[in-house]
RNA sequence: GGCGGCGUAGCUCAGUUGGUCAGAGCAACCGGUUCAUACCCGGUGGGUCGGCGGUUCGAGUCCGCCCGCCGCUACCA
């Protein structure tokens, strides 16, 4: 039987984990613990991205060896994995032998049928998306549209990959495989794109021998490092060594990333080598929404980004949890307000609101209420004919078919709330039931059925909240004395505990975080545990500020417009000729729908003369005209009384 | 500017094909309970379901326009 095959994306090496990659990273953990539990074979991928020049620079910075550095750093992600509780079957690095040889091969096969041929490109290039970008696409740019960078002009001869022809077949793929890109969201992005026309993609790269060379054709550079690493996911099937053996793994059933890397990627490029080899196509892709902190995208340049295991480790410190719990604890925080078609904001608010709320009151009080008055009722023994109320039984059988449909989904959020549902009902039985009066009464043996079903659940949890916590689910089960956590079709076995079992001591496996009171006993605001501990978690700039460095690289000085005339064939455009004390600068304005040309000549107005030169339009524009901006209208500035031109501005 | 999506209680959000759809969780307040990690249970929230029209016996739920936010894209610079 084919094994369930889930890849995550293998990562830039260039940055430690955040929470980010985790987040991917552990939505692929738990749905591979998922499956595993429900009995399939699971085969679960993870790695790192070496190949890329960017890796490359990164280690030249630093002053390491390349190899040296890549080695360093796929260490840091096996271990802040294997600490996350990361159960990967298999880390791949594209640096690997056995990689290499697959992307030749390819690269080989391909060209030969005429797949790749060679060409010569000019266009513009990103150094930090290693991305191309067509003309079409920045012709009034030279920024990168993806991450704002400036781009570099690159002509050289080099080979492409057919891309166009695929277009069609692609687009009906998509269409007739509605689970084929997930979710909904993306989907529409993709067919979007690729309704635009798919142009043929340049697949080697010259400027850095770091990757894997072209074949056969050593002045042709290295292999592009998108199709070098999205082969990654198929040399680990042991595809070109195993024969017709990487079939028991291939094709992957789900591939799971972040939305930035679906759409023009993974379901466009990767699946396109996949048809020109003639492999079938991964069963699903699905593309998770990003974390946002502050509002703010989450990104190193901004400095609000958090490491999962210093925010895992402070939430430990701070509740006198026990570290592999907390842990699990921000797995589940992860899992339970996981971005899907949208962002989702991160905070340690938001975690600790989690933390309190649902593990501690919730999941873990169940658990210690219930074993406590085992104890104290039963002497921890499961009393005779202990067994669950039917419409008990009806209602958890019923839940738990809910949580596999949603994690069967990659739904997290829906499926650990519905699972919650259960600890509700639990609670509010507890409180109809009330056992502790049963007792009084002298009426045992009803108290006995109403706990069990508390034992009950606290099995059952265990067992759904094993792809999610799997270290908590096995305390679960310690505690309830069980020699292991339940598999998935186990746990939804109702009276499976016996009479006469014996049940361990509880022992809180989340203490409660306690909010500052004063000592005259007057709550005081609770302050945020997590947030004083700044020592633990990363420093968080402020995204809105600059330093006075930082502002001095901008230089503004005042121009004079010499001459003004419309830009051919634009609306909103004017080009502009300005006198920037003796030198003379053409500048691209959009300003035409303000301003008439007879109304700018003359005016003294001041200019961003140090930006990156751009192409609008066909014309080069050296510079950036400053104006106030009055919804959405430019009104334009002038200095208090003439000044010569080229005068700076501080 | 174009295409797509979204805008539901203080916060985070559920709401299939139009008719108990006006909801859940959290926060707050009130009450109850005491087995439990000051926990749990119940109650309360005057939400014009972004705004204005329209279709319909009946619309968060369909249509049009407008406002706001997001994504992609574009003659943003």
């Amino acid at each position: 039987m084919k094994r369930y095959y889930i890849t995550t994306p293998i990562y830039y090496v260039n940055s430690a984990p955040h929470i980010g990659t985790a987040l991917t990273t552990i939505v692929a953990d738990a749905c591979a613990r998922f499956q595993k539990q429900r009995g399939r074979e699971v085969y679960f991928l993870t790695g790192t991205d070496e190949n890329a020049p960017k890796v490359h620079r990164v280690a030249q910075e630093r002053g390491v060896p390349t190899q040296q550095f890549v080695d360093e750093m796929a260490e840091v992600f096996e271990r802040a994995w294997r600490a996350l509780h990361i159960e990967y079957d298999i880390f791949i690095r594209t640096t690997e032998e056995r990689h290499k040889r697959v992307v030749s091969e390819v690269f080989r096969r391909l060209r030969e049928q005429g797949d790749i041929y060679k060409g010569s490109y000019q266009g513009w290039y990103c150094i930090s998306c290693e991305t191309f970008f067509a003309s079409s696409k920045i012709d009034e740019s030279k920024t990168c549209p993806d991450c704002g960078k400036p781009l570099e002009w690159r002509d050289e001869l080099c080979y492409y990959f057919r891309l166009s022809d695929y277009e069609s077949r692609l687009r009906e793929h998509i269409l007739a495989n509605p689970q084929f890109i997930q979710p909904e969201v993306r989907r529409n992005e993709t067919l979007g794109f690729i309704n635009e026309g798919l142009q043929d993609i340049a697949v080697s790269r010259t400027g850095s021998d770091w990757g894997v060379p072209v074949p056969d054709d050593p002045n042709s550079g290295v292999v592009y490092v998108w199709f070098d690493a999205l082969l990654n996911y198929l040399t680990a099937t042991g595809w070109l060594e195993r024969g017709e053996a990487y079939l028991d793994t291939w094709p992957p059933d789900l591939q799971l990333m972040g939305k930035d890397i679906l759409p023009r990627f993974h379901a466009t490029i990767w699946p396109a080598m996949l048809m020109a080899l003639g492999l079938p196509l991964p069963e699903r892709l699905y593309g998770h929404g990003w974390w946002i902190v502050n509002k703010q995208k989450m990104s190193k340049s901004l400095g609000n980004v958090y490491a999962p295991l210093e925010v895992a480790q402070s939430l430990a410190d701070a509740a006198g949890c026990e570290l592999p719990y907390a842990v699990d604890a921000f797995r589940y925080y992860m899992l339970r307000e996981m971005p899907t078609d949208a962002d989702a904001e991160f905070s340690l608010e938001g975690f600790e609101a989690r933390y309190n709320g649902d593990l501690a009151n919730d999941l873990g009080n169940l658990l210690h209420r219930t074993l406590s008055m085992m104890h104290r009722y039963f002497e921890g023994r499961v009393p005779d004919g202990a067994r669950l109320d039917a419409e008990l039984a009806d209602l958890f059988a019923q839940q738990a078919a809910r949580v596999t449909e949603a994690f069967e989904a990659v739904d997290f959020p829906r499926g650990l709330r519905e699972a919650w549902q259960i600890i509700g009902a639990v609670n509010r039985y507890y409180d109809e039931q009330a056992p502790w009066t049963l007792m009084k009464q002298g009426n045992t043996e009803r108290a006995g059925q109403v706990l069990y079903a508390g034992l009950i659940a606290a099995r059952l949890l265990g067992g759904l909240s094993e792809p999610v916590m799997p270290q908590v689910a096995r305390e679960i089960a310690r505690q309830l004395n069980l020699s292991s956590v339940p598999c998935w079709s186990d746990a939804v076995v109702m009276n499976a505990i016996p009479t006469g079992h014996i049940l361990q001591e509880p022992k809180p496996i989340f203490p409660r975080l306690q909010p500052q009171r004063s000592t005259g006993g007057t709550p005081v605001q609770a302050q945020p545990t997590l947030e004083r501990d700044t020592q633990a978690t990363a420093t968080i700039t402020m995204p809105d500020t600059i330093t006075i460095d930082e502002f001095k690289r901008l230089q503004i000085r005042i121009a004079t417009v010499k001459a003004a005339e419309p830009v051919p064939k634009s609306t909103k455009l004017l080009k502009l000729t300005l006198d920037v004390g003796g030198e003379e600068r053409t500048i691209v304005a959009g300003i035409a729908e303000d301003y008439t040309p007879e109304q700018v000549v003359g005016k003294q107005i001041p200019v961003l003369v140090n930006l990156q030169p751009a192409l609008i339009r066909g014309i080069v524009s050296e510079g950036m005209m400053l104006a106030a901006d009055v919804d959405g209208k430019a009104v334009l500035l002038h200095p208090d009384r003439e000044v010569p031109s080229g005068s700076g501005v501080r």
